[in-house]
DNA sequence: GCAACTTTGTGCGTGCCTTCACAAGCGACT
DNA sequence: AGTCGCTTGTGAAGGCACGCACAAAGTTGC
């Protein structure tokens, strides 16, 4: 293909970013954070057979996901991580910050509001709404919680671009409204419910009921399956799409 | 197709549940959902186009993913609730009680052991483990939390089918195979990392900083586009792919 | 400088998932 | 009974993603 001659210039990036498909920028994620690990290690480079191993992905589809961003490898010798760390992060966006709104300061919204995993990657929770009055008002990790009806203004004076809705499934679409009506144009949804929004608003769903009924239809199935369980190769991998093809010796 | 005569054998049921798509899986757990607050509001039945509307699907990919698990609807008027939900239940496995066990009680797992969505669709929470003396005796939710290296015997003893791990990331593996060692099949994996699991068990990984970050690229994107946002279609929807499961992929 | 080895980048075949479009089936109304 | 309108179930086509396999490109050793 047309080499990148120098830098990706910002037309470039912009073509790029737009083809990379959505499987993809899961996993270039997922790479991401491996490289951290690898690099806090010390290590200077590494190949694509050692880096889809550790992340359990096949080694091919590793390399294509890279070839997305551009070819920053080096044939012979794998990647070197520090460039590619690099040009990971300005791919997804984290070479800024995200401030981060969270609404509903439940159990679940509570326990968001404290995760270190998220400040720690470049989103740091900058709001948090609820409409309890027994929790507005109340700090948490040094954040004010402040009433939902704050949130259009609370929003615009902290540059949130991100909101996250842990409020019980009834409540969560009017959150929903109002965070876009204040500019919000990424949610991040945890209630049990399918928001409608605009079409110019990204939502992801991430939704634990159904992830254990998904585990529960595998129980099932293994159930009812007997234990066949062939004397198969030994180990691996995480992650559904486990073909099971065709057994049959 | 060949009509299930009168009821699924147990043999037409474990053929078909083979041979359901992972994706439609996913899916079927959501429309069950739907259905639930549908037959509290009172409904009877319910067209395709209704439902698919109500959980942001395709009219003609709902139609598929039930037809799946048999033929329940009546063409002409729609699907009758009440049967379909007992079918889809069945289908999930949701007509038994799957006992889950928790491990690791801090922020995050403290969050998930007072979810109320888990107890209340099947899936209670019998059994807590931390390795933090001072969590280890503490009950949550009437459930005593015991120490990580009792996992195999209180596993055995409950009935343990489904493993949470919300551990921090460097001690989830261990978990992991001190659950799989008890006989744990299925696993879902809050922990930042890939769990190495023998090919009988099946992992789903629920990654928060991930989800974070695959939006992050879409505020990228959508920045870098500028706004052209073009005259495209006016609403719509929920969800990228999942994979996904979600997260997951 | 050359040969052997290593590793990337990718063209291509394959299979799954999605979507369209339509025939078949069911109820209601006359 | 017959017709009309509505909705399901599915065949078939298109698109996307995965993974193999190999050429291109770089490094190492002599």
């Amino acid at each position: 293909m047309t080499k990148p001659p120098h830098a990706g210039s910002a037309d470039v990036a912009a073509a790029r970013l737009r083809s990379i498909p959505e499987a993809s920028v899961a996993r270039l994620a997922v790479y991401l954070r491996m490289l951290g690990e690898l690099a806090e290690q010390g290590a200077e480079t590494v190949s694509s057979d050692e880096l889809a191993a550790a992340t359990g992905v096949n080694p091919a589809k590793l390399r294509k996901d890279l070839s997305y961003i551009g070819s920053y490898g080096i044939r012979g010798v794998g990647y070197e991580i520090a460039a590619l760390v690099r040009q990971l992060e300005r791919t997804l966006g984290l070479d800024h910050l995200r401030a981060v709104a969270l609404v509903g300061v439940g159990n679940l919204g509570h326990a968001l509001a404290g995760y270190s995993g998220f400040g720690g990657r470049g989103f740091p929770v900058t709001a948090l709404f609820d409409v309890d009055p027994d929790l507005v008002g109340i700090h948490i990790n040094g954040i004010v919680v402040e009433h939902v009806r704050s949130i259009p203004q609370v929003c615009a004076e902290r540059g949130v671009t991100i909101g996250m809705i842990a409020t019980p499934g009834p409540a969560a679409q009017g959150v929903c409204d109002l965070l876009v009506s204040s500019g919000v144009r990424c949610i991040l949804n945890f209630a049990p419910v399918v928001l409608q929004v605009p079409h110019e608003v990204e939502v992801r769903k991430v939704d634990l009921a159904v992830e254990l009924q998904i585990l529960a239809f595998h129980v099932a199935r293994k159930h009812l399956a007997g234990q066949d369980a062939a004397t198969v190769n030994g180990h691996i991998i995480e992650h559904a799409s486990n073909g099971s093809g065709g057994m049959l010796p």
